[in-house]
DNA sequence: CTTTTATGAATGAAGG
DNA sequence: CCTTCATTCATAAAAG
């Protein structure tokens, strides 16, 4: 069964600025948000339940436990699958991305060079990591939120809607983000949380 | 297990209508819609591969499968977990393509910051578009046209060299090569995750 | 509608 | 740090 979400997209697209080069943005209603909210929180709990259950499972049955051994040790979560074939640039597993995301957001924007060890070392718990690729995401991270920001600062025709974010120790994402795109399709988009396919899943296709 | 979710929204409060009986609605940006889709579709990618490990366990073992059967049976868990995913992406009208390739070919292959803010102004003209894809335009070009020249032209000059790895000689690019990701294999099935309180969602015009 | 191809976008790594 | 390149992923468009 499908969210109602899915094909209750209701938020109405309003022109910020008045003017023909105002910009469009997407409405949500409070309801709305707190529906979000909500199945985001869903989703959440069901995670965490299928991790207990999964561990309940793989404690009580060592056969199952190694069997998915490579399996779910960070493959579950190896995120789209990529050939196996002697993969010649890293690639952080969900866990090890969000864990330097969460460093990455607590602000310390100087990776100094213990640091980069310890991280390191912390990171190799869910994978294979190297210094280096801690060293270069870091520095691509910061350069490319650096860009967004310059891309989506031209904002001098100030609109209506008053930039009072009153959150000035964010650095990263900023409410005027983002670039316009065209959209062909001027059939109602909304939130377009459709299922094209599943695909890209962990089929590891060795 | 929750994720930035709580701090992300940086959305504004702006009245729909002009008058003073106006609605306050939260504002999203597509930055900040696209934040959303992202997480909400990690949650269901994940959701979706512990239901297949689950599925492998308890295929392995009865005695596990009952006992969790009615665990994730649950009321909570109903049907379909998909990947929601929502990304459109920018694609050139037949007169922005024109103007893109006569500036590739004049041989600029440097396309400076400056000028890039340039060509995409020029292009505004023409339809919507953004500095950034025009940066990945000429990106995308050059490497295309890179990898075209070495392909079609298999010059011996350089020996040897072609020891790598995989088969880079391949006539262009070979899709049998690499892996296959589709999988249209209809599924009418999996989790879903349903909540009493999301079932009567925002379609409730309350 | 399904499969394949073309290409926009994301990102790890290297160079300066 | 900043820019550039190479490879990969995802999806719109085309082909069947």
């Amino acid at each position: 069964m499908m969210m109602e979400w899915e094909k209750q997209p209701q938020q109405e697209e309003v022109m910020v600025n008045g003017n023909n080069n105002g910009i469009f943005v997407k409405v949500m209603t409070d309801e709305q948000m707190e529906v979000l909210r909500e199945q985001i929180s869903v989703y959440a709990t069901i995670c965490e339940q299928l991790v207990e259950m999964h561990k309940s499972l793989t404690s009580h049955h060592d056969l199952a436990g190694v069997r998915l051994g490579n399996l779910y040790c960070d493959p579950l979560v190896t995120s789209v699958g990529h050939k196996i074939t002697g993969r010649q640039r890293w690639t952080p597993t969900p866990v090890q991305l969000q864990i330097l995301e969460s460093i990455f957001d607590q602000g310390n924007g100087t990776p100094s060079k213990q640091k980069i060890k310890d991280i390191t070392s912390e990171l190799l718990q869910h994978g294979q990591i190297s210094e280096t690729n801690v060293y270069n995401w870091f520095q691509n991270r910061r350069a490319r939120s650096k860009r967004k920001q310059q891309v989506s600062a031209p904002n001098n025709a100030e609109s209506e809607v008053e930039t009072e974010v009153e959150s000035p120790n964010e650095k990263k994402t900023k409410p005027e983000d983002f670039q316009f795109q065209q959209n062909p399709a001027p059939r109602a988009e909304g939130l377009c949380f459709q299922n094209p396919q599943m695909s890209s899943g962990m089929d590891s296709t060795d």
